[in-house]
RNA sequence: GCUCCUGUAGUUCAAUGGAUAGAACAAUGGUCUUCGGAACCAUCGAUGAGGGUUCGAUUCCUUCCAGGAGCACCA
């Protein structure tokens, strides 16, 4: 049950308002209430009169309805606003489910591409970001009852893995089944060094993608094992980071034979045409510049196997939409792809989203990129931060074991990367800072691990069971308290704007939010020393506030601590 | 040169058409006969500059300033 999304149903019928028209949020004090709308404002608009007067008008027949009536104790009408105070037993319900995943009705497939790392290429801090928002994206879909596909679209084809062969066949050492991904990465920059002076290391190169393609056997079976060791890499560190398993990882290899299909077809079609040697597609009427889809040499480029991989998809995953979960940097690429497409009548009712995110920069603010050597790796990230979280958890905790340490170290390490980057809006870029990605104070993971590991503490020293849940008695709780109860049933509105949006930030921010009342709830209102009745109610919240937290964390991908 | 993004407190961020711009860190002062102090409470402090649209602008438009990214044979 999504509570803004019910309020607004009543308010577009009793106004006849069309739901897109006007907004309804969660209120931003309490003297506001719980929910808001500014409806009134829109129709005043509309009839050329006063606000308020709208709005005390729309109060009234809100109020003589009976299902408004029982979702709210009362209505009430400020600047122009009507403000939804929701009644304890309507809060009780939200409450009771907002936890539960949305059912899977509507079949709308979601598909998300992210992470997306080059073969050859050690994960480097660039990948955390698109790794980290699109897991936590797909567990968000998921979690509003869509069905997810995830796609991480390795780079594994054309010049890239012509590159690889060439580097491997110039200074290799070993057989290429025992290459480690290090060795290939070498490899890779000793070639791109010296390449600047040897132009016959390019056409060497060249030749190789060319014998790949024509799918050569040597060729494929060197490439096969460069591809199997890469992956085998990229998945150890996927394991660590703790990221869901995608459901595909098929690189542009996978749709190598669309790749051919694609240049032919759009000439035969008409859509693209002979420039300077190479071809393009126009995309004057977008107002884009043309999308070189093949060069002069007759090699394909990124966008003729971005062009084909929408094309299978279309026909065997059949998405709704597609979230491109990729840097801010390439946003001309996706504009042109997307605009190409359409001009292709391609992807057709298909809605394709860059979900675009800003740069990890040096102190200097400046790009960090591999070739200046200015790389920091995934893996040092996370070694960083598990080893940061473990002399604090010894600091805090000298009573636990060794053992119990470092599961506690890496568990909250691994969070606080993945929060740190979850807490921010998406759109902005980062400056690079250990003290900062490190951050374990304040808005961070482990104060919302340690309120939920209090608050669990709560219920299992209460000897609780969890279907004692007593969300049932939301009247017994004082009015503070009654807020907070009010609030984490909204969870779910939240989560529903943040798949909107494409903001899983606004699921941290409000997970924040939650933390710290719960934590100043606790401070003012004893739980278990309280009456009975009063203790029953409190320790119904306390459940409900902890399976808010830990499905909320879960849907950043952060698993929860009883102990930390 | 053209296009796009960003500019909020000393610092790092939030709010993208709504009400009194919200946190964290830092600083300062408080809370303890503790349901776990990785806590709670309080003080200080900000929308780059100018114009415009709007009942209402950090948010939209526009000019300027500052930073960043992209712009055909890389991905």
């Amino acid at each position: 049950m999504f509570i803004a999304e019910s309020l607004k149903a009543y308010v577009a019928q009793k106004s006849g308002l069309a739901q897109d028209a006007f907004s309804m949020f969660a209120s931003e004090r309490p003297a506001f209430g719980d929910f808001s709308t500014n409806a009134a404002f829109v129709l005043a608009q509309e009839r050329n009169t006063s606000p308020f007067l709208v709005a005390e008008d729309l109060k009234r027949e809100l109020e003589e309805d009976g299902q408004v009536q029982s979702m709210v104790e009362r209505l009430e009408v400020k600047n122009g606003y009507i403000n939804f105070f929701l009644s304890p037993e309507f809060a009780a319900q939200a409450l009771r489910q907002v936890t539960k995943p949305e059912k899977r009705t509507a079949q709308e497939t979601v598909l998300v591409e992210y992470s997306s790392p080059n073969i050859g290429k050690t994960l480097s801090i660039a990948h955390i970001r698109s790794t980290i928002i699109g897991d936590a994206l797909a567990r968000i879909y998921k979690f509003l009852g869509y069905r997810v596909i995830t796609d991480s679209h390795i780079g594994d084809w054309g010049m890239l893995a012509g590159k690889l062969i060439a580097a491997y066949k110039l200074f290799a050492r070993k057989p290429v089944a025992k290459l480690t991904i290090r060795d290939m990465q070498d490899l890779y920059v000793r070639f791109t060094m010296d390449e600047k002076e040897k132009p016959e290391y390019t056409q060497m190169a060249k030749k190789e993608t060319v014998k790949l393609q024509r799918e050569e056997k040597d060729s494929i079976r060197m490439w096969q094992a460069l591809a199997r060791n890469s992956i085998k890499e990229f998945d150890r560190l996927y394991r660590r980071l703790g990221i869901l398993k995608f459901t595909y990882q098929h690189g542009e290899s996978h749709y190598r034979r669309y790749t051919e299909a694609v240049v032919p077809d759009c000439v035969k079609k008409g859509y693209a045409r002979q420039s300077e040697g190479s071809m393009i597609i126009d995309l004057d009427k977008a107002g884009l510049p043309p999308m070189l889809i093949q060069k002069s040499d007759e090699g394909f480029l990124y966008a003729t196997s971005d062009l084909a991989t929408i094309i299978e998809r279309e026909e065997t995953i059949k998405p709704n939409r597609v979230l491109y979960v990729v840097a801010n940097e390439q946003a001309l690429h996706f504009e042109q792809l997307f605009a190409a497409a359409r001009t292709c009548g391609l992807a057709q009712g298909i809605d394709l989203v860059h979900v675009k995110f800003g740069m990890i920069l040096g102190q200097d603010k400046k790009k960090l990129s591999t070739r200046q050597g200015r790389t920091v790796l995934l893996e040092e990230v996370l070694d960083e931060a598990i080893k940061k979280a473990e002399s604090i958890a010894q600091q805090k905790n000298p009573e636990l074991s060794a053992q119990e340490i470092q599961t506690i170290a890496r568990l909250i390490g691994i969070a606080s990367v993945k929060y740190n980057d979850l807490s921010q809006n998406r759109n902005t870029d980062i400056v690079f800072d250990w003290s900062k990605m490190l951050s374990l104070d304040g808005n961070s993971a482990p104060y919302a691990l340690y309120t939920y590991a209090r608050l669990a503490n709560i219920a299992r020293k209460a000897h609780a069971k969890a279907r004692a849940l007593g969300v049932r008695d939301l009247s017994r709780l004082e009015r503070q308290e009654f807020e907070l109860a009010k609030r984490a049933a909204a969870f779910k509105d939240t989560v529903r704007q943040a798949a909107q949006e494409n903001l899983p930030n606004l699921i941290a921010n409000y997970l924040y939010d939650l933390a710290a009342r719960s934590n100043a709830w606790y401070e003012q209102y004893p739980v278990l020393s309280a009456p009975a009745e009063a203790r029953r109610a409190r320790l119904g919240l306390a459940q409900s506030v902890c399976a808010v937290l830990k499905t909320g964390l879960g849907l950043l991908g952060i698993p929860v601590l009883e102990k930390i």
